[in-house]
DNA sequence: AATGAATGAGATTTCATTCAT
DNA sequence: CATGAATGAAATCTCATTCAT
């Protein structure tokens, strides 16, 4: 039997990850020391460290809690049938997200994952499923409209889910860097990589072969 | 009247840059110490000192040299014209990398770039550049071409080398979790979509504006 | 709601800047390392840094306390009137504290502080108060004896002010070296200038004689 | 057989010293560095230390030099007879030079010895030798007077030769710390005492007037 | 559960001194 | 004798974590 209730538990807990990603996101994680969380979610080191047994453990429960939004947003966006709703919505969710203010301040958490999943096993394995549960969603749906011959054959719907990703991210870093960066063009070339993968299965397919080999010899 | 020469200061100095991405990537910035730069060096704390005036500084050398490679790798591939072939070399450049060990050492401390400019201005600011210098030659090279009708005019060249950075960026991230990752399957999806840029041009646009519709609505 | 009281910070406060002293007065400033401070004290690095942010800050603390405990000491002295009782109180203050072994521990401090005025700018604001306040506390003494007719008017009540104090400072450094020093034949010299600048606007030899020695007892 | 002449060994010596000087009333000895007096005076460390042993003996070296031109400052001021003109000579030599910039920044240096010579054996004594030489050359001319009957047989000559190098050290310090300080006033002080210490064995006031006027004239 | 003062290992940097050239 | 790069011990300060209250 707790001596509080398990919804103030976790409302504290909740209070202390929002506050640490707060500090995560101006400071970085390395540069964020407990008394900066200490500070900013108005509690004490005592209190937290009953919340979590380190910072480790912080850092690990804020790369959950990304990577869990991030499936999620994934996995409204695939629900409901249709590659092309699919994949529709997928572009706009990712996109429109650039622009949100308080999704950059997360988005930069993000990035520093990536840099501390290279030394940290923990963190490591959260942002590997962070790639892989995606990916392996937006396969299945390619999979699946491959099958119904929307999307041509040739191409392996893993890569390009893990394409489509990797555009994605790198795109999170152009919004960060980029202060005149606008999402809008990069729709329009989403859109004609999708068309292109879409229409080999077409008749005209030699056709196309002959033209882009003007472009592209290999 | 210098007691040795400048050759031998600058391959000093290029040692210690040596060691230091070393550790970079093995622990990264904040995890490796000055002592195991002196350690990786084989030199003395003092001795690093007189090279570089803080940590930082290092990280900073470490940075623009980063920078600079990455510029002359692009430089080096967009030197002789034709859009087709320099797009074709950039992307076997960018990709071939991916599985080199040595660059995969080097591209694991621009990751930890990223993540460092989001706090440190230094390194933000050669970050910028390393994101801007690329575009805009690349830029310039689809520029022309879109001149010479090879590449479709309803996209802005800038967005597109962006988008082509974004996307080689990407894959870097994925191929540092992904070891299954192979560059191979991802070289046809780049294909489809410099193919598709250069599609649009010409005459059954139309046509492809309705197919395109069945699958992506917007 | 502090878990401990005021008292026991000020007191821990305290114990650090006595144990300071301690070793200041051994070593000198730049001698004194912060873990001879920590072994002293008994306490902890960490514990002295969440009482002061650095070794400066130690350093100019002691320096307010010898600067507040000097004006105290003149302040005590000046308290009741009379130019004479205060003059005899002051250099009884003064010539005593010298051989007193706890206060010339002190002093030491007080040298090692006009040296680290010259550099230091924080502290030189407080040695140059440590030279003021008292001057015009006796300045202004002196002043309204003038008014009494007890001190000749031609001399300046600020520059004898300042030479009492110049005296003074110059008797701790002597009893510093000369470890035969002893303070009783200064007190007869100091009688004899302050009876110097009682008699001058003085005509009849006896008579000044006589009230000076109404104004210097011994 | 050197392989220079000694007048070259001798000149660089002095040169080392003088810039050390410079660093050192700058900065202090302690935040003075071998580097700092390399490039001052334009040597290498290795040459520096082919003059000296260590910085230590740098400083004890200035402190050599200090001290020797006290004394013979002292010795001028003494050198030729006769109480009044003696005293008169000592009040002018240090005061005037008081006001000169060159010797502030010696006087500086005095300062720094004496918070060094707590700690340092070795300066300590020579910064004893340099308050009992002088001391014991005015003593001498002191008790000669007293023998002649110019001053007062009462006052212990040692101690009043003490007592008016405290009022000159004194002043030293005050001249540190008080921009608006003038030695101007200070002089009738020092004269009042003089006067003071020569009336004293006698009964008449206006013998004793004129008599302290023959010996200090201004 | 909460508090926050205390801990102490460890990080970065300095600087007197040396020694091969 | 001069040079100046190299040395490395030591100094200051930080900060994740603990534990008595």
């Amino acid at each position: 039997m707790p001596k509080v209730s398990k919804e103030y538990l976790d409302s504290r807990r909740s209070e202390i990850l929002e506050a640490a990603l707060v500090c995560f996101s101006r400071d970085g994680f390395h540069r964020t020391t407990m008394q900066d969380i200490v500070r900013q979610s108005g509690l004490s080191p005592g209190a937290i460290y009953n919340y979590f047994k380190s910072k480790e453990e912080i850092i690990e429960a804020v790369a959950n809690e990304r990577q869990m939004t991030e499936k999620r947003l994934v996995m409204d966006a695939v629900e409901e049938g249709g590659a092309a709703g699919v994949l529709e919505r997928l572009r706009d969710a990712f996109l429109d997200e650039l622009d949100s203010p308080k999704e950059r301040r997360r988005r930069r958490v993000s990035v520093q994952l990536w840099a501390e999943a290279q030394r940290n096993p923990g963190i490591r394995r959260i942002v590997q499923r962070s790639f892989e549960e995606p990916r392996k969603l937006i396969s299945e749906v390619l999979a699946s409209a491959q099958m119904r011959g929307e999307i041509a054959k040739c191409f392996d719907s893993d890569a390009l889910a893990s394409f489509l990703i990797a555009t994605f991210h790198g795109l999170v870093l152009q919004r960060e860097w980029d202060d005149r960066f606008t999402a809008e063009p990069h729709k329009m070339l989403l859109n004609a990589l999708l068309r292109a993968v879409s229409e080999s299965t077409h008749v005209e397919k030699a056709a196309v072969g002959k033209r882009s080999r003007r472009i592209l010899r290999s």
